[in-house]
This record gives C-alpha cells, structure tokens and sequence, in this order.
RNA sequence: CGGGUAGUAGCGCAGGGGCUAGCGCACUUGGUUCGGGACCAAGGGGUCGGUGGUUCAAAUCCACUCUGCCCGACCA
C-alpha cells in the first residue's frame, strides 16, 4: 500500500478523550475512528490487524475441531423468552418491533440462537459431540462505555459453542478451548492469565475468564504468588480466621453516635473482626409462583474486618440484580442505618450471613435501635439466614490454597470460557437420545473472545513515547518502506520486489519531508523499516531497523533485501508461533 | 441513572452582548528546503451542537434539548 494513497491520515494531536496511551495511538495512527460512544469505525489499517486477528483465532478455532457458522445479530424475542434472558436482562439488551409488532432484540450473545440450531441438528448420540464458532458482531447498550475499544458497546466477538452428550465430554471440549486460547494469545503477543470467574449471566458452574493484566483494568484479579492461585474476586475465595468460644447471653448495650464500625470498636474498646456489620441492598427476584419480578431488601452480614463482594452476594441469595437499598427501604423493614442487623428486622428480608459470622462466636451487632448495639449476638441463636462465602478477598489475606498472602491486580478480560450444562438445553428443548434411547438435554458451553478488545489490549502492551510497535503477527503490514531519494524509480522498484515476494509493505511515497515520514513510521510502528536515503544508497545499501530496537541499524545490500527482509520476519515471526 | 465538564473549520484550542469570529496543525497554489514533525508567499474552508426566548443587536445572556468526555452506579 502506498501512503500516499492511503485513506486514513496520521493526527499529530491526539483527539480528546483519549485518555490511555493504545487508544491514542490507534487513534492518531489512523486504525480506528468514533462514530459514537462506544461504537468505532475501523479504517484501513485497523481492519488489517483486526483481520489477522481473526485468522489466528479461526486457525486455532479450526484445529479443535471448530465449525464456523453466522448467527444474525438480529435475534426474534421469542428464543430469548424461552429462556428468561428477555426479561432477566435489563436494559444492557436493546430491543424492538419489527413491522409486525413482534419483539426483536440485538443479540448480546449467540446462547439462544445456537441452541436453537442444535436442537434442529442434534437428536441422537451419534450426532454428538458438536463443536462450531463464528464472528460476529455483538452489540451490548453499556451504560457507560470507556478507554477506546476497551469497553464498547458494538464488537465484534468470536463465540463458540460446544454440545456434548455427557460432562466428560463438555470438559474435554473445555480443556481444549483452555489450551487454544492460550494459543492464541501467545500467537498474537499478549501475554494473559487465566482466572476462575463467576459466570454471571451465563449460568454455568464451571468458568474462566483470561486476563490481561494492565493498570487500565476494570476487573480485579486475586493472585497468590506462592502456588499461583488466581480469581477474579468476584469469586476469589480466602482463608478465614474464626474465632470460637461458649455463646455468652445477649447483651444490649448504649453506643450513641458509633454508626461506622471504626467508631463501634473505639467506643467499646474491641477489635472489628469481633463484631458484624450488616450491608442493605435491595434484590430483584422472580416470584415461583406468578413470574413476576419483586424487590426484596437483602441483609449481607459480614465481620467488620471484611468486606462484602456483591457479586457473591448476589449468587448466594439468587438475586436477578442488586442495587443498594434506599434508607427508606431499609427503614420499612425495621432496620435502622448506623445500628441495623438482622435480629429483629422484617420477615421479607433476605439475610445471607458470611461463613466468618456463622462461625465466630459472640459478635457486636446492631440493635436496630438508634443508639444501641447487641454484644454476644450469635448466628442460629439469635437469627436466620443462608450461610455463604460473600467476603471480598483483598491483598494480604490468606490464600486458600497454600495460605500464603495473596495480591491484587488489575485485569482487562479478553476471553472467557463457560461450562454451561443445561441450562439452555432444558429451557429450550434441545435433547438427544442417548444408547439406551433416554431423552437427555445436551450439556453446553459457551467460549468467547473479545477481537477488538485484543487489539485494544495490544496496542497498550506494545507501545512508547513514539507510537505502537505491534507484533509482526497482528501489525496491518510487515514492513515499513520509508524513501528519502529523489529518485523514484529504485524505491518503486524495492516495493515492487519486496511485494512480488509476498510481502506486505506500506510504502511511505509522500512528498513528506524526512521528520514526518520518520514520526509516522514510528507512529504506526510496522514491525521491519527499511529506511531509503542518499547517505546509505551512494554504497548500494538501504537500511534496516526493527520497531522494537530503533538505536540498531543494519546496513543491507540491495541486491539480498528481498531475502533479507524476509528473514527478519521469520525470526520476529518465530516467538509467536 | 446520579455528580462533574465540554460542544466554535478535518484535529487541538482561544474569544464571552456590538460592526468582517480568531490562532496552531492539516488542506490548495507557487517557490526554497530535503536523515527526525522545515521555510516564505498567496489562498480555500464556519447554520459558533439544536430549538425557543431576552435585546436595537446573541457564538456571547436565559430556558429547554441533543451529543461527547470524566467520576460513580453498571458491565459475559
């Protein structure tokens, strides 16, 4: 390709909002461009890495066995019915008529719509296991997205579904994706780590979501340095100190103005992990018998040296969604803000107690009385509720693993892998016969890929003060042909030979002086650059430098460059193989 | 959905009731330059986000609205 006739330019400024270094350089290097929030264009160049992206992710999607399909995006209503995702998922789904006032929705994922194709396909045994994947456009109404193509709300994502007859079968479909993942990262030069993760809206049991660990992450990662535990904390688990003795009898006692913890455990002389802090948030539950949702408020009891994971919190009591409780809410249920707990509070309340509260003894907690807190409150005595880890590991506590102090990090999640089971299956009718002719739900999983969110995370991991160095796997070109010569004829006939190899070089033929040829060639930083001037071409030799070393310069004969170049791409190409 | 902030040329910004709306980069033409974002000269490009109002007069003041960005809520 020649510059000059490229259709995106490079920006000397960066627009504004460009807020981490990736996104501003594939913005300034002519790769992407906003239309609207969370939404991009992808330009010429930008589609080239996009699209060596995907080949990478189809090859190895293919070597497991994968069959590619298209889902459409846009997804009749009734599927998603069938379900419960239609009305379990909020607004974060968009939706509409079509002409005959049937409901319509974007997909947001392809669960409902691969399904459905199995259940066509799939009957017996003998058709089983099946294993296909596509590309496809996704499009989640985010409410706030951010950092360029990090968190969009139109992507483009490579989804995977699995049908097996039998668990083992769905593991070894998993195991694979677990390895081809990894494969195509390592491939594509970002280094990640793989978590176990909830899976949230998925449904499942069994997930895991790859990380790629970077300060502009959303998501928390929990590590443990010694024996190599990791989770999102979303689902972290830690080792608790309890502590236990002889229930002593209830106590009220006087704590005017002590609301916080810290002020609780100053008044009364103790230590936070002797009393329970209570956390209100309102749930959103569907009702057995008539479908419909209800808010109930939700007491989360946890030991005031801890806090509480609302995601956990949120598995343990089965709520559709969460959102703090109004001091109103809690107020109607009998529980008063700043010395609430659950003893005495509303029948309607959903209390979840944290393991550390149900197995420590003799507890301060609320009185629901302004001014007054219980000493010696124990869980089963005193009160009620479901029994379950919602505690938020944090850095220093105990893994549960080895028991050595875990760290935190920040992730951005590029890939995720999920065993269903049946859930989908069962809901929407997709059995097959087994040997013995039982009627059996297929076992499901569902893998996924962000493909623009890679890019994005690679244009972070290899960038400097200059611009991008994107690894030769997933640069739009190869090489970089910078011509400083008046004289056209030997750099046109340089691209011509290097292109007549199989090469594929961007050929900066501007009528630019050298300072800009230089800035954009290290702006868009194509991984070889082979630099034409006078200096070096009065002894028949043309330079060549790499992106990722700009101070070593080798001198090349023009004679050997087509060969030359070529082994250098191998030799870059080599680690990522 | 709350809090903040902004919208003026392709990009980055200035102007803040008054006469022809400015600057840098980019763009066009001519010339000089030519190994790290060159220089000179001459040009082109604007419904000042939109609607309504106040006023002799609005980019400027007021109201509403749309859109972007940041923080939070949210997020497979």
């Amino acid at each position: 390709m020649r510059m000059s006739e490229l259709f995106s330019r490079t920006l000397r400024e960066a627009p504004n909002g460009a807020d981490c270094k990736g996104y501003e350089y594939l913005l300034r290097a002519g790769f992407i461009k906003q239309l609207a929030a969370g939404v991009f264009d992808l330009l010429p160049m930008g589609l080239r890495s996009i699209r060596k992206v995907e080949a990478i992710v189809r090859d190895e999607m293919e070597k497991i066995g994968a069959q590619e399909v298209l889902m459409p995006l846009v997804n009749p209503g009734d599927i998603w019915k069938e379900t419960g995702r239609f009305y379990s998922i909020d607004r974060e789904m968009s939706r509409f008529k079509d002409r005959n006032d049937r409901d319509m929705v974007l997909a947001m994922t392809h669960e409902e719509a691969a399904t459905d194709m199995a259940r066509a396909e799939v009957d017996s045994y003998k058709r089983l296991p099946q294993l296909f994947f596509q590309i496809q456009t996704k499009w989640r109404d985010d409410p706030r997205p951010r950092a360029g193509l990090i968190r969009v709300r139109e992507f483009t994502m490579k989804d995977s579904y699995s049908f097996d007859k039998d668990q083992e079968g769905l593991e070894k479909v998993y195991k694979a994706h677990y390895d081809a993942y990894f494969r195509i990262f390592h491939r594509c030069g970002l280094p990640v780590v793989a978590v176990g993760s909830d899976s949230g809206m998925m449904g499942g049991k069994v997930a895991h979501e790859y990380m790629y660990l970077a300060p502009i992450g959303e998501d928390t990662i929990i590590t443990c340095d010694k024996c190599g535990y990791t989770a999102n904390r979303q689902v972290a688990r830690f080792t608790k100190k309890c502590h236990q003795e002889e229930m002593k009898k209830i106590e009220k006692v006087s704590t005017p103005d002590a609301k916080t913890i810290d002020d609780l455990c100053s008044y009364l002389k103790i230590k936070p992990e002797m009393t329970a802090k209570s956390l209100f948030m309102i749930g959103a539950f569907i009702n057995d018998r008539n479908g419909k949702e209800e808010d109930k408020l939700i007491i989360g009891v946890i030991r005031g040296d801890m806090d509480i994971e609302e995601n956990k919190l949120q598995n343990a009591c089965k709520a559709n969604s969460l959102r703090p409780a109004r001091e109103e809410e809690i107020v109607a249920n009998g529980v008063i803000p700043g010395f609430g707990s659950p003893i005495g509070a509303s029948k309607n309340v959903v209390v979840v107690v944290d393991d550390s509260v149900s197995g420590s003894s003799n507890l301060v907690a609320g009185a629901n009385e302004s001014g007054f807190h219980y000493l010696n409150t124990n869980f089963g005595r005193d009160y009620d509720g479901i029994v379950a880890d919602i505690a938020s590991a944090a850095t220093g506590y105990a893994c549960p693993e080895c028991g050595a102090p875990l760290t935190c990090s920040k992730g951005v999640e590029v890939g995720n892998i999920f065993q269903l089971g049946v859930r989908y299956s069962e809901a929407m009718g997709c059995y097959f016969q087994d040997e013995q002719g039982v009627r059996k739900p297929v076992i499901m999983g569902s893998y996924g890929i962000g493909i623009g969110r890679l890019l994005a995370c690679l244009a972070e991991e290899y960038n400097d003060d200059n611009g991008l160095a994107l690894p030769v796997s997933v640069a739009p070109y190869q090489v970089q042909l910078v011509s400083l010569v008046k004289d056209e004829a030997i750099a046109e006939k340089m691209y011509s030979d290097l292109q007549n190899a199989g090469i594929e070089v961007l050929f900066d033929d501007r009528k630019e002086s050298p300072g800009v040829k230089f800035s954009d060639a290290d702006l868009i930083g194509l991984p070889v650059r082979l630099t034409l001037g006078n200096r070096s071409l009065k002894e028949g030799k043309v330079e060549m430098k790499l992106r990722s070393n700009l101070n070593e310069t080798n001198m090349l004969d023009i004679s050997d460059l087509v060969s030359e170049v070529k082994d250098c791409i191998s030799k870059l190409q080599k680690p990522l193989s």
